[in-house]
DNA sequence: ATGGCCTCGGTACGAGGA
């Protein structure tokens, strides 16, 4: 089964793109982030027209999740919104149980976590607790025995190599020492990053800012993620990313990343 | 040349993104 997780930047400008995705990838689940809009807004018509169940996480104008599955695949036990903070309204965090046909249930999470911006705001500690928040809920999800994947736009640069100018995000919040720790904490809570355990080279990214020619001259970032718990780490065969979207009419500035897990 | 954009709400341009 094909797992995608993609930040469409606007589900309403995204549509055509998307439904060509799903025409051309035909991916069982996909993790969509940043719809902004609310969830009547959402068109669901057309994307159940190309054969998808969705379920949406809305908020007017900002942030925004959805879950689409492929049919007759089903999706169940739906949450949302990350545990940790009743006070926390921004619409980020979208989790469902997939199952169906001869498929081995999966646990599956859309997560537009925080850019954090600028670090010596309010919005930094945010970050930095959501993905405290979001450590404490992979470790409970992984203790049950059914696979775990958390996909989205985590907007963490993990590693130097994830950057094409790493020393231009230095001061950065995607790329700050606690920024990255806070990663690689949940790596160590027995997590995969799936990207970088199928592929060790540098230079694969998933976002070019719309801004500075980024995209002619490659000056990417990797900040979108799909990590597995132990068991679906298992059942990994492959992950990708479909850089060629970038380059379509008014594209998404981040691009779908793909993982393709054994059914069983 | 060392900068270059996009989306939303709402109908000008500021906020937010990364």
């Amino acid at each position: 089964m094909r797992i995608t997780t993609w930040n469409v930047n606007s589900i309403k400008q995204r549509l055509p793109h998307l439904l060509g995705f799903l025409d051309e990838a035909k991916p069982d689940v996909v993790c969509l982030q940043e719809l902004k809009c609310q969830d009547e807004s959402f068109p669901r018509a057309e994307v159940e027209a190309a054969g998808y169940a969705v379920e949406t996480l809305g908020q007017k104008a900002y942030n925004g999740v959805a879950l689409l599955v492929r049919s007759p695949l089903a999706l169940s036990e739906i949450r949302r919104g990350l545990p940790g903070d009743e006070e926390d309204v921004q619409a980020r965090y979208i989790e469902a149980l997939i199952g169906g046909e001869d498929l081995a249930p999966v646990r599956v999470a859309s997560i537009y976590l925080p850019n954090g911006n600028p670090v010596d705001s309010p919005k930094y500690p945010y970050k930095l607790a959501f993905l405290e928040r979001l450590r404490r809920h992979a470790r409970a999800l992984a203790e049950v025995e059914i696979p775990v994947v958390l996909a989205g736009d985590y907007n963490v640069i993990p590693e130097p190599e994830d950057a094409a100018d790493p020393e231009a995000w230095r001061s950065d919040a995607l790329f700050l020492a606690p920024s990255r720790a806070a990663f690689r904490a949940l790596l160590a809570e027995g997590y995969t990053d799936a990207i970088r355990a199928c592929d060790p080279r540098d230079g694969l990214y998933t976002f070019w800012d719309y801004q500075a020619g980024c995209w002619p001259r490659n000056q990417g970032i990797r900040i979108d993620h799909l990590l597995l718990s132990p068991q679906a780490a298992d059942r990994l065969i492959s992950a990708s990313v479909q850089k060629h979207l970038r380059g379509l009419d008014k594209p998404s500035d981040h691009v779908p990343v793909t993982v393709e897990l054994a059914r069983t």
